[in-house]
DNA sequence: ATGATGACCGTCCGTTCGGTCAGTAATCAA
DNA sequence: TTGATTACTGACCGAACGGACGGTCATCAT
């Protein structure tokens, strides 16, 4: 409330960093210490996705960062490029893992696996990320760009598919861009409940044992490749 | 722009309705003939479906409606009403449908392959409303009620699955939770890209032919229950 | 000591937001 | 013609929005 509230509170404190939980720790980078584009990015997205992008306003991200709201100015041209970076993020990792599955050899099929198993581990990887490009739909430009690069992926993914079928090894009585969607709808949504194990054993309820979601993954392919029916 | 515009689009055409593309047309009802309720609230779903609860401000969807913002307040007493509304059509679907299997005889896994049959048949019937409550993240109280409603529902689907892997009747590798989440994350997933057939034969790209997107759900569940793999 | 660097503050702006209110306009039944 | 019913207008309010601005402050290499 008062004015000196912000002032009082850079200048007291043992230590030099900013106290809070956020992680502004860097290793001696010259200038004033404080947070990067990589924390407050952080932060955004994690915001984003709690309260939704446009629900947020960079006034709770400044609130929740711990500086003022044209602190944030500094790092980020605007509320939009911080979208464009997060979604860049997510989108980078899921081309790479295409990039490379479409690199490799052997039967569509086992590439089409591979790119399901590789989804989930950019998906586990960087959830918060792609978390926050699954929710896009396409209002302001930078929502529109991210968009296009994920229909570009799900033409991959689906003429990975056709492949398959025309190889004989995926059944040719659903449509493969149909069959494309649902494989890879199931990985999306898993963005909405899948949370890594944090401490012991494979506990009830949770999702994925073994590093990266394996068992997430593993689930996926059982699923969609063999059929639940016993 | 002139502030004469919409006087003079409601004073003037030849009709005594509003004409546009909106559909208040009723029935001999009593009053001045306008918009109702339902007109109202099928315009907002729409809108914010297009462009996000958050983003679509009352005055785009009295721009969309062509009336005021304070007529909407006529039908309404809150933006929030509009989404606890909306929200709810597309429940009570999902309810209802998940009540009439509950009372279903025969196995476990037939029942639930009804559910997921139906479930797709009101995802279809309402996909406006099933498509907006599946984009509700919990940010106000409308939507955390919502979101409880849909917990319910997981629940059901969960224990459902338990009992046919109980039966014997689907695989026991697979976590009953994450089962029930990934086959209900494909028909969630559909909501997104799912459209109806609107002219000739079942024409590439689109998703059901038949009524009420019987291929759809013939998808799923070929692909969930028996698998892709030859 | 000094200057460059990077992080940050406080204040203000034009605009838009959800919502209110008193009054008006069109329709039906009596 | 009157009255009940329903739909609607236009002016307005307080608050919050994204963003811009000039100035300040701590830290580094020199």
């Amino acid at each position: 409330m008062s004015p000196a509230q912000g002032r009082s509170r850079a200048g007291a404190g043992p230590g030099p960093g900013p106290g809070r939980g956020g992680r502004p720790g860097r290793g001696g980078r010259p200038g004033r210490p404080g947070h990067d584009l990589e924390s407050i990015l952080r932060t955004a997205v994690r915001l984003f996705t709690e309260r939704g992008y446009d629900a947020t306003s960079m006034e709770d991200l400044s609130r929740a960062l711990g500086i003022t709201k044209s602190a944030i100015y500094h790092h980020v041209s605007s509320k939009e490029e911080l979208l464009r970076l997060a979604t860049g993020r997510a989108l980078d990792g899921l081309f790479s893992a295409a990039a490379a599955v479409e690199a490799l050899p052997g039967r569509a099929i086992d590439r089409l696996e591979r790119l399901v198993r590789d989804s989930v581990a950019v998906l586990v990887a960087e959830l918060p990320f792609v978390t926050l490009l699954l929710r896009v739909h396409g209002n302001t430009a930078a929502e529109r760009e991210a968009l296009a690069r994920r229909r570009a992926f799900d033409q991959f993914t689906a003429s990975l598919v056709k492949q398959a079928v025309a190889d004989g090894d995926l059944r040719p009585d659903i449509d493969p861009v149909m069959t494309a969607k649902l494989l890879f709808g199931m990985v999306s949504s898993a963005a909405e409940w899948y949370r890594p194990e944090r401490g012991g054993g494979s506990g009830p309820g949770g999702g994925g044992s073994g590093p990266g979601g394996g068992a997430l993954a593993e689930a996926i392919c059982k699923l969609a490749f063999e059929g639940l029916r016993t």
